[in-house]
RNA sequence: GUCCCCAUCGUCUAGUCGGUUAGGACACCACCCUUUCAAGGUGGCGACACGGGUUCGAAUCCCGUUGGGGAUACCA
């Protein structure tokens, strides 16, 4: 009998939660509702130089924003607490003197300076083995007598091959002769990551750890600590990172790498989401559009891939496109509302607004286009597009316009259909093909040459508008 | 330097048991549709890094080379 899914999600609040911790927190997440699991997240606040103010509000917006819930957390409590590991540093502590206890770990006094000098020359040296950083015991004890600052380090064995079985790479053999004996417990009484992180999934009964790739060689650190504390290791999954364009580790520098970076560009988190789910993993069959529910159902780790993936924007915009293109036109009504308000243009009726994304929907990558592509939805245009205009508009178009004009104030129904047809007959009238209609009236309506089919615009921008519009656009252009 | 990981179109990828005209998506180009612009449709461009094996047959398995990335902190 398996022991219960449970998942983590650890980051460490040093900013803001990057596009690539919320992929890993997404395939934890599906991992654990896949499985009937538990997502967990935990704060990894073991660095007290790095504490930055704010920085754990951010990263519960972020995942908050992108509708990634967890089960247990420092906001919302669970058995396992607490969730922050600056409130969990009695256990590192007892973890640490165990291992010094039974010989697995020693204290350490060397100086920054002296470890410097060893690394360099280590480094010169080409010996592929560990850093020998161990004194000599009577040095040990004559710096431990004088008061020397330590540091607890784990006392790695020699000539042995620590193998395991990652699920994402399968297996990994890796000689203990190369691990250092790494920092278990910093002189601030602060453990590390390796430290910390052993005992807390085996405290939270973690029983999968999904990662990015860049742990995958300290895993011999945490295996002989696990073993040495007598704990069960959990299966180890590690994801391919995500790149710049340059096939670098994915970073700021080169770009947005926050996620609120993409939600102030107005992306949509379920955009966010099914770009970031794609960007190591497939479904194996052509379909891209996937919801959260439909990840869940269709995501499997047996199909993420090794190799690390560029996030490519324009893939990204594309998502969003198709977002923004199955959004009912009621709920694109109301995300139009803040940005008109910005241009004093909020006295439209949701109906209204509706029946404008309708029409400019397919149109756009955000919905912040629409008034930038279609300002004449809102208000009356002021200039006309001058290669518009020199395009479309003929001496003789002011004329045909009246007659237009005439013809539709005296229409029965302002509808697409009538107004086609009107259109259609004026132009028979006049001898003129429909073409020379057509344009001059949308530039007289809209004050561009470019936008939705003719009559559907003339439809709802409405009848006194259209008349209006269509004056004067006949006494500015003649 | 050393260790670890990775390697299919420009990008994301299909290919999981060796036999495919190496498929799809984004981007780009052309045409169709639309008297506009998009969207849509059709087509085009475009890849198995290289070298050895194993095999009747290799993108697929093995070895090597090259390339890329990651790790080598009292950071995570």
């Amino acid at each position: 009998m398996d022991a219960p899914v449970r998942v983590r999600f650890a980051p460490s609040p040093t900013g803001y939660l990057h596009v690539g911790g919320l992929r890993t927190a997404l395939y934890n997440y599906l991992f654990a509702r896949k499985h009937g699991g538990t997502f967990v997240l935990r704060i990894e606040d073991t660095d007290q130089s790095r504490y930055v103010e704010g920085a754990e509000e951010s990263l519960l917006r972020s995942l908050r924003w992108a509708g990634l819930q967890y089960d247990e957390g420092p906001d919302v409590g669970g058995k396992y607490g607490p969730y922050r590991q600056s409130e969990r540093l009695a256990l590192y502590q007892e973890a640490a003197e165990e291992l010094l206890r039974a010989g697995h770990a020693y204290r350490c006094y060397r100086t920054p300076e002296e470890l410097e000098q060893l690394r360099e020359e280590h480094q010169k040296s080409k010996n592929p083995n560990r850093l020998d950083v161990r004194l000599p015991r009577e040095e040990s004890e004559r710096r431990a007598a004088s008061g020397m600052p330590s540091v607890v380090r784990l006392l790695v064995p020699d000539g042995e091959t620590i193998a395991f079985e990652d699920l994402v790479r399968g297996p990994v053999a890796i000689s203990s002769d190369i691990v250092d004996d790494q920092i278990l417990l910093k002189s601030d009484g602060f453990p590390t990551y390796h430290l910390a992180n052993v005992v807390d999934d085996h405290a939270m009964q973690i029983s999968h750890v999904i990662r990015g790739e860049e742990w995958l060689p300290s895993v011999p650190k945490h295996l002989l600590l696990y073993r040495y504390l007598g704990f069960e290791p959990p299966r180890l999954a590690h994801l391919p990172l995500l790149l710049n364009s340059d096939r670098s580790k994915l970073s700021k520098r080169q770009g947005d790498v926050a996620v609120e970076d993409y939600r102030d560009k107005s992306f949509y988190p379920e955009a966010l989401l099914n770009f970031v789910a794609f960007l190591g993993w497939n479904p194996g069959d052509d379909r891209e559009i996937f919801s959260r529910d439909e990840l869940v159902e269709a995501w499997s780790l047996e199909r993420v891939n090794k190799s690390g993936a560029i996030f490519n924007l324009d893939k990204l915009a594309w998502f969003n496109q198709q977002y923004v293109r199955m959004r009912p036109d009621a709920e694109l009504a109301e995300e139009l509302r803040p940005h008109l308000a910005a241009r004093n243009w909020d006295h439209f009726d949701t109906a209204y607004l509706a029946q404008v994304a309708q029409l400019m929907k397919e149109r756009v990558t955000f919905v912040y286009e629409i008034p930038e592509l279609a300002p004449y939805f809102f208000t009356e245009p002021t200039e006309y597009d001058a290669d518009a205009v020199k395009k479309r508009w003929k001496p003789e178009s002011g004329e045909r316009l009246k007659v237009l004009s005439g013809a539709y104030s005296s229409l029965a129904e302002w509808h697409a259909d009538e107004l086609e047809s009107t259109l259609q007959k004026t132009a028979e009238t006049l001898a003129v093909g429909a073409g020379q209609l057509i344009h001059p009236t949308r530039l007289a309506v809209s004050g561009v040459g470019v936008g939705p089919s003719l009559y559907h615009l003339l439809e709802v921008l409405g009848r006194e508008r259209c008349l209006v519009r269509i004056e004067r656009a006949i006494e500015s252009l003649g």
